[in-house]
DNA sequence: TGCGTAAAAGTACGATCGGTCGTAAACTGC
DNA sequence: GCAGTTTACGACCGATCGTACTTTTACGCA
């Protein structure tokens, strides 16, 4: 790799941190340039304009989100197993250290889900694509006979991501103990009611 | 009402709108003055900060959340009708006219979740009050007979949050039109597990 | 009608914003 | 080791940010 693409790398990490505490909008070029040690010119020398970091930083957050959820969730067998492990790893995103405020994408989808161009794109490209995931691994659990052919995956991956998003508020804005036990019973439940 | 409360509740009418798009960040006092018609000083003089001006948006917020779901939601019977009640006002509360980027919460959640402060602290209040309420609305659910006494109502509520969310998400980000169905059929499946 | 107060405007501030430009230093391939 | 390119820097741009202080305008009441 050379040295230019090592430092993008460098201030896309550290611009993928500060996103994740105050947002993409929340990103300043001033900032993230004495965060990494370096001019702001020096910085801005690596990309076209604002937003073209922000779109680098929301695939960065896909790239890590594919390598620290998908991929290994994948692993587990096809399905009731896989659509557990997919839940799981799920619920560790947001406590990954290099996300120091929480999911990245719930707040980019605060931000952009009102603004329209090629970031809100994107984001919605890849968020669309995780919920198709979901789907098919319950799909896949009908077709494996661990779930009933009545499921709908859809909705199944609907309530899923609800609950994620309730265990990532009641972690994060009530700093409740009790979140974790209560999103593994609703999930289960959610699972339970599946079953053939 | 004196001239300056009326000035006040304009701007704040005003700055609840722009909030519900960009967030209370986004909020800038230069755009919010031109917006309402009158200078940047003019309106300053009226708040003792910026941040002060953001707890009184978020007051406002949660009046008017008081006003078009929780006293409407309360008029139905107690027990599953008000559970049922509480449910579709809350629906309803993203798509309220004065609400143009969305329900204000889900921005102000994403912001002051990491940053600690009398807005995040406010902020808390209001929500773990509206998800107090939510659960009491289980608890009558089962003294009044209509839900199982095993009903977790602390998880119903999380639950719910979850699904209201998973709504939010789904209509704003996905433009899906198939949400409002989806929503319905998951809290249905909700509250039939709960019957007693 | 006039006076005192409340409300709004005016002006200015230091800081920071995203972004441009010319130039120097550092790296890379020959 | 030199040439050419990549990388980073410092200075600077106009705009806007939140905030302070002073002055003018508008209103309410006697």
């Amino acid at each position: 790799m050379s040295k230019g693409a090592a430092t993008r790398d460098r201030i896309i990490e550290r611009a993928l941190r500060a996103a994740s505490v105050d947002g993409l909008e929340g990103i300043s070029l001033g900032k993230l340039a004495s965060d990494v040690g370096m001019s702001k010119s020096g910085l801005f020398a690596h990309f076209a304009s604002k937003e073209a970091l922000q779109i680098d930083v929301l695939a960065a957050a896909s790239d890590k989100f594919k390598e620290i959820v998908v991929e290994p969730a994948f692993q587990a067998a096809r399905g009731e197993p896989r659509v557990r492990s997919l839940f799981q790893h799920w619920l560790k995103w947001e406590r990954n250290e290099s996300l120091p405020g929480g999911c990245v994408f719930m707040h980019a989808i605060a931000e952009l889900d009102d603004r329209p161009g090629p970031a809100r794109d994107a984001l919605v490209d890849w968020q669309q694509q995780w919920l198709d995931a979901l789907a098919k691994a319950v799909r896949i659990s009908v077709n494996e006979g661990h779930f009933r052919t009545d499921v709908d995956a859809e909705l199944f991956a609907f309530q899923q991501y609800g609950l994620v998003m309730a265990y990532y508020h009641a972690r994060r804005l009530f700093n409740d103990p009790r979140a974790e036990e209560r999103v593994q019973r609703a999930f289960d439940a959610l699972v339970v009611a599946a079953r053939a």
